[in-house]
DNA sequence: TAGTAAATGATAATTATTCTTGTTCGTCAA
DNA sequence: TTGACGAACAAGAATAATTATCATTTACTA
């Protein structure tokens, strides 16, 4: 009850090779319909799109695919959600580590960086506030726990 | 029911009256303890805490005042929090634009930002994957639309 | 093609956040 | 003081976002 394997689907089943994903038809046509997504939606957006195409696709599988392509590096988070708005009070000019395993966070001077933007100016009619910069990697403690 | 207005309220009603906030003693217990959690705090974190000294303290009351002093500059917000979890497929090097009114994003090439990070250093044993530049401010809608 | 582990769908459960309403508190003028 | 007014608060209901559970189906491998 779906259409032959075509052409099409060569280089979706090749990328889950790459990525060490089991090529399913649920999470071809979620990277399908993303890739025509040039925003940068959010798990209900891309559901309420996916759901045109298989009425019977559910919240849940959504969720666990992007997830799943974030981890595997097909997706890119736009800036890191902690599950919960995340607050600090530290006033002195500094950016964040963030560990893309355990989420942990960790602040770094800017001046530790080896960047030195220049806020201020304008962007397109952006007016600048400031720069957050994250360092997303492996924090130590999770390099030595995993060696996949 | 409370001590007497003592000289350490003093910097706090100075901090408020700089911020155009009236100062309560709730808010005052917020900012202290606030002051002295190092991390990165999220909301439910703050509450527990508070309420061992007010315990009558309403979560929504942590929660609005929390989001008066990141509105204010009291405090800053470690990650932009878009409501959602928010995803791209877009793989070419860029960062992001984020309004800190209406929350709107908004792609912006690297080599528009003027910085270079160099990735795949190590930090104190961390290991850079990528940096994720949010440039915060005010985007030309909401210029336009409040002169606040 | 059968066996097996992984993926899915349905939905309950959790977690996070906001809204509503009635009450209290602080301030200012009579 | 006293009384009105508006901002802030508490309590808890309501909503939004995300994850977990589990029975069933599907995809890869031998």
């Amino acid at each position: 009850m779906q259409t032959s394997p075509s052409v099409e689907t060569r280089p979706f089943r090749e990328l889950c090779a790459d990525h060490g994903l089991t090529a399913t038809h649920q999470r071809q046509v979620l990277y399908e319909i993303m890739q025509r997504m040039p925003g940068h939606p959010s798990p209900e957006e891309v559901y309420a799109r996916v759901k045109k195409r298989i009425p019977a696709i559910s919240l849940a599988t959504v969720y666990k695919n992007i997830h799943l392509f974030v981890e595997k590096g097909v997706l890119k988070e736009v800036s890191m959600h902690h599950g919960s708005l995340r607050v600090e009070l530290n006033s002195h000019l500094h950016h964040h580590m963030v560990c893309s395993r355990c989420k942990a966070i960790t602040d770094i001077e800017e001046k530790d960086l080896g960047v030195l933007p220049t806020p201020g100016r304008l962007l397109g009619g952006f007016q600048v506030e400031r720069y957050a910069i994250d360092v997303i990697g492996i924090c130590a403690a999770c390099q030595k726990a995993k060696h996949s």
